[in-house]
DNA sequence: TTAATATATGAGCGACAATTCATATATTAC
DNA sequence: GTAATATATGAATTGTCGCTCATATATTAA
């Protein structure tokens, strides 16, 4: 495993703590997975998880604050998609503590 | 990079979004930095933190509901450490992102 | 231009969360 | 026994969060 040595400065563990705030709602992590399988429009996204279009477009904006995703827009389409691998890496890594935890 | 396929069931996304909630605060990110480094006791741990017993206590509390932290009573100490090396790998993930994310 | 579609956002409301304060229990020292 | 130390926890308070509703902007269609 990899060590995680020496004390945590504040300003760290504040910029860390929102990262996983930014998954520790039910509808995020829902948009996160979603994302990890491909890019998608707001539309799709909403119709996908059954909510409101203004319910997954202020959640994706908190997403894009913490930089959790990116998006693209294509006409009056606009797709979002994970922002790097890290993103990925870590909601996996929550998958795996959630399941043989 | 590890895929992650497939729609997720709304329950598991409330499990998953309560774990890294438990990551959600900058006070339970510093406990479990100091956890990650060695098992402790409650008052070391609030003094290490500069804060109060009370709030410290109750922080834990969460980390234990929810599995992330482990304890032992010795004497009158209850040491606490990390509940598996999920939880550190967790913790790493996301320092790699608020580093070069 | 007018209508329809796609997205974003401020205000407001109800729910939840983090700390403090007071207090309870348990253990050790004397 | 009493005092001191270590920890836990309910209540109250203050702040934040997630959703809805109304509305604004932008793009395409007609």
């Amino acid at each position: 495993m990899l060590a995680v040595e020496g004390q945590l400065d504040v300003t760290t563990a504040e910029r860390l703590a929102r990262t996983f705030g930014a998954l520790s709602d039910p509808t995020r992590v829902r948009l996160i997975a979603a994302l990890a399988e491909r890019e998608r429009c707001v539309h799709d996204l909403a119709a996908g998880l059954g909510m409101s279009q203004s319910a997954i477009s202020h959640q994706l904006r908190k997403l894009r604050d913490l930089r959790l995703v990116r998006f693209t827009k294509v006409g009056r389409h606009v797709y979002y998609k994970l922002d790097d691998e890290h993103i990925a890496a870590l909601f996996a890594q929550g998958l795996e503590h959630v399941r043989h935890g």
